[in-house]
DNA sequence: TCCCGCCTATACCGACCGGTATAGCTGCCT
DNA sequence: AGGCAGCTATACCGGTCGGTATAGGCGGGA
């Protein structure tokens, strides 16, 4: 078995790699990929560029890498959970995501979506960062499907891409400052369910 | 009166202020402001870096300016007039807006939307441009409430507000590479409608 | 005809960009 | 004790960032 290894300075202590990404999640998180420099990244918590480069190839690795991390913190670890422990019917689980919202957004340090966020910062299609915010929100509407369907949703993959505009919209709304949009959509959210012929 | 002036070199002719701030839409528009650089901007057609900045302070002023053209071009030429003159019932009108956007996402080279694109690439809330961002998205929300009180909604503000996130949401959705985003919004705002106790 | 105002062209500024080279330190394994 | 792997530190690369300085060209008006 492994003992933590009580290295020697204390803030610069762990795998470097953990280090790194965990710097990068909380400034890309924040401030997107391009706003944030690799000397800015290297130089918050004291790794070496040249250790950065000898675990990426290339920034945008970097951001793919921060990408997974973000699915695996935000999707998996937070939403998916939590939607799943506010309720035991699917439909409540389904409007339980605006109430998670709802408090997200009303953090004082709310920093929006690193998804929404990347995708919007790069302009080429093709560009392998745009590639992967895809597959993650992919990722989110395979939540979404699953939920809508225990719902008895009469069509689900309808109701889930419906549900996924309405989160991104009122996201977004937030970040222009609009507090209350995760009760907003919440309330819209319940028409489309009763239009499922569904009741929270 | 005045006559067209053919000064001497076709592609660089008329005041060079109109032609710095038609440069900055295009690639704005597409690529948002963090992408494209002053040298670029001026390079495109021919316009001397100094005469940029003798017309604007600061590629700052340069983006509100940008941000001010989108909306003339945008909301108020293309989205407002467009949607007065879909149909003359107002309820229509509202779900007019998604038609419009369909169209509009089928577009090949459809770039999203520079609001949305300026609002998240800038992290500082007190930042004059995500200021003036939201108050671009301002218009749009007021334009939203006329239509919700002529089409007679009950609560004309709540669903501006709702439909306004379903614009964003789908906007962002087709950017993602969802080109059927607009007419799932609009059956999801034909709910919305029916819900205020309207009919399309 | 001469001048003046506006624009162009070009070079420059310090700072930062993503990425690399090199050299030295530190700590674990044998 | 020796060696080696992995990390740090630092300096460097060409290129671009936003912004400025300077000098010259060109056209219209007096």
């Amino acid at each position: 078995m492994t003992i933590p290894s009580s290295r020697s300075v204390p803030s610069r202590s762990g795998d470097p790699r953990e280090r790194i990404e965990r710097t990068a999640y909380e400034l890309f998180s924040r401030h997107g990929t391009r706003a944030i420099g690799v000397d800015t990244l290297a130089g918050r918590d004291g790794v070496a560029k040249m250790t950065l480069y000898k675990h990426y190839r290339s920034k945008d690795d970097l951001v793919l890498a921060f990408l997974r991390r973000r699915e695996e913190l935000w999707t998996r670890t937070w939403l998916q959970n939590a939607v799943r422990d506010r309720s035991r019917k699917p439909a409540a689980r389904l409007l339980g995501i605006f109430e998670l919202f709802d408090s997200w957004f009303r953090k004082p340090d709310y920093e929006g979506c690193a998804f929404l966020k990347v995708l919007l910062e790069q302009s080429d299609p093709q560009h392998p960062v745009r590639t992967a915010v895809r597959g993650h929100l992919q990722a989110i509407r395979s939540l979404l499907v699953e939920l809508a369907a225990e719902a008895g949703a009469r069509h689900p993959a309808r109701l889930a891409q419906q549900w996924q505009m309405l989160m991104m919209g009122c996201i977004v709304a937030a970040y222009a400052g609009e507090r209350n949009a995760a009760r907003e959509a919440r309330k819209a959210g319940a028409f489309l369910l009763r239009a499922e012929g569904l009741r929270a």
